[in-house]
RNA sequence: GCUCCCAUCGUCUAGAGGCCUAGGACGGGGCCCUCUCAAGGCCUAAACCGGGGUUCGAAUCCCCGUGGGAGCGCCA
């Protein structure tokens, strides 16, 4: 049988990377054996749901190439389809109107916390036969009373619920609107999903869905609950760190696939290997080897990660993204070839595309200013001859590439008997305005002649200057 | 309170009874390389929650504690 998997996020706040890790397991199983991945919204609750949360959801999966092969579906839109199961389970006795008011529920509720029991619906309305007048009932699904439900769980195993710790839950609200666990099991039925990949917080519910399930005569699907994320104090995950909207990632300068690497060895792994191109995971990964126990989250390895996979990366698949992270400095680049280059130079040392774009903006902006630090002790008096020297070799230069241009500082630094440290920190204060930058040579290959001449003579003048 | 889940270095993990003197990775410390920043190489500190069993032998299996988490809504 083909399997589908689904994600069904509810867009009741920021999609995060606990999500994003659900949705990504789903995702890969799916493509592993090559099934369908089904994204659902699950906005039933219209008073928290947002449409900022929801297309967050929706740019953040295709921000991470998690692309849905159906979907997006609403909940919203499938009211009456929701309505029609009430009506049949009503119809078959599987559920039922209850007319129990809020206050005697809760009630209810004192008095079972009291005597130190666990909460649930007593079953008063079962077997009503007379509506309460001027009472508008909720639905209530009809639980088994006896025996017991068995959650086969890919990660779990078999995890057994007695029926009695379940009681007869409200399917449908008092002004007529089906609840979350009843949707989900209709969904999950209607769209026929072989896998219910979901956190773990899910498992509690999963026995009165098999028995919602099992009344619509539906096939129960395997079941795999994964571990949360934890924040890195081990605690659950907040705002604090990183239960922030996925686009924060983007904007931070994360390569989706860094991400995505991240997330995938949360509770799972292949050996010692840590760095897995998309390819390497949907190939490796089995939901079946999933651990159990929650994680926290570390962002000191998502960097290095993101790092990684920079290294790895071509130069052009770089540009894409390091083109709005200059952009959103105010550096505007037209110049793709030079782009990739830039990226290529920078991609040892840069652990995010942020970092990349803040350090390469010299290659596109003049240098107006030095950095005092670097100035200070860089293009003093003694910055003169190696800077001349060096500004003459260069002028003389018929080819501008690297090799030549690193003979040309290699041969100044011997002439005067300096140390390479000598030569090439001046130059890079010159042409880059601080003290840091790729290779020297590689750096003014990029840069190109006459911006590397005109920066040389500014800084030389400079030099000059403090030397009086 | 009741039910369910979980438990290896600070963190992510390897480990499915002997291969464990518990391995790898991030981070930390040290050294090397070096034109800056990096990257890279080498070295190093650091863990089986506790107690009982089972077994010739347990990080691995069982039980009990302890600790953490989740659920118990006319929320999802």
């Amino acid at each position: 049988m083909a399997i589908r998997t689904r994600f069904a996020p509810s867009p009741t706040g920021m999609l995060h990377i606990g999500g994003v890790r659900t949705a990504l397991f789903s995702w890969l199983y799916a493509r592993r054996h090559n099934g369908t991945f089904i994204l659902r919204i699950e906005d039933t609750d219209r008073e928290r749901s947002t449409d900022e949360a929801t297309q967050v959801i929706l740019d953040g999966m295709e921000w991470l190439g998690l692309t849905a092969d159906e979907g997006p579906f609403y909940q919203t839109r499938r009211m009456d389809r929701y309505r029609e199961v009430i009506d049949q389970f009503l119809k078959t006795g599987h559920a039922y109107h209850c007319y129990c008011s809020k206050e005697e529920l809760e009630e209810m509720r004192n008095r079972q916390l009291a005597a130190k029991q666990k909460p649930r619906y007593d079953g008063t309305c079962r077997n009503r036969t007379e509506p309460r007048p001027g009472v508008s009932p909720v639905v209530r699904f009809k639980n088994p009373l006896e025996g017991s439900v068995v959650v086969e769980d890919a990660i779990h195993g078999n995890v057994v619920f007695d029926n009695m710790e379940l009681d007869d839950l409200i399917i449908a609200r008092s002004d007529g609107t089906p609840t979350y666990n009843f949707c989900v099991v209709v969904d999950d039925s209607d769209m026929n999903c072989t896998h219910v990949i979901r956190g773990d917080d899910h498992l509690n519910n999963t026995p009165r869905q098999i028995n919602m399930l099992k009344a619509l005569g539906a096939a129960i699907p395997m079941y795999a609950h994964v571990p949360m994320i934890l924040g890195q104090d081990g605690a659950k995950l907040s705002k604090r760190h990183g239960a922030v909207s996925v686009l924060q990632y983007r904007e931070e300068g994360f390569l989706p696939e860094a991400l995505l690497n991240y997330l995938v060895r949360l509770g799972w792994s292949h050996g010692d290997q840590e760095v897995f191109s998309m390819e390497e995971m949907t190939r490796l990964f089995d939901i079946k080897d999933v651990n159990k126990a929650a994680s926290a989250f570390n962002p000191d390895k998502l960097l290095w990660l993101n790092q990684q996979h920079i290294m790895r990366s071509t130069p052009e698949h770089l540009a894409k993204y390091l083109k709005p992270q200059l952009a959103a400095l105010g550096v505007n680049v037209t110049d793709d070839r030079k782009l990739a280059a830039v990226a290529k130079s920078q991609q040892e040392r840069a652990k995010t595309l942020k970092e990349m774009a803040q350090n390469s903006r010299f290659f596109f902006e003049d240098v107006t200013s030095y950095d005092e630090k670097a100035a200070k002790k860089n293009l003093g008096a003694e910055a003169v001859a190696p800077l001349s020297t060096v500004l003459a070799k260069l002028s003389a230069l018929p080819e501008w590439v690297a090799p030549a241009l690193h003979d040309a500082v290699n041969q100044t630094a011997t002439e005067l008997n300096l140390g390479m440290g000598k030569v090439a920190q001046p130059i890079r204060v010159a042409v880059s305005g601080g003290t840091v930058s790729p290779p020297i040579d590689v750096t003014l290959e990029v840069l190109g002649r006459e911006v590397t001449l005109a920066r040389l003579e500014r800084a030389l003048a400079y030099a000059r200057g403090q030397g009086a």
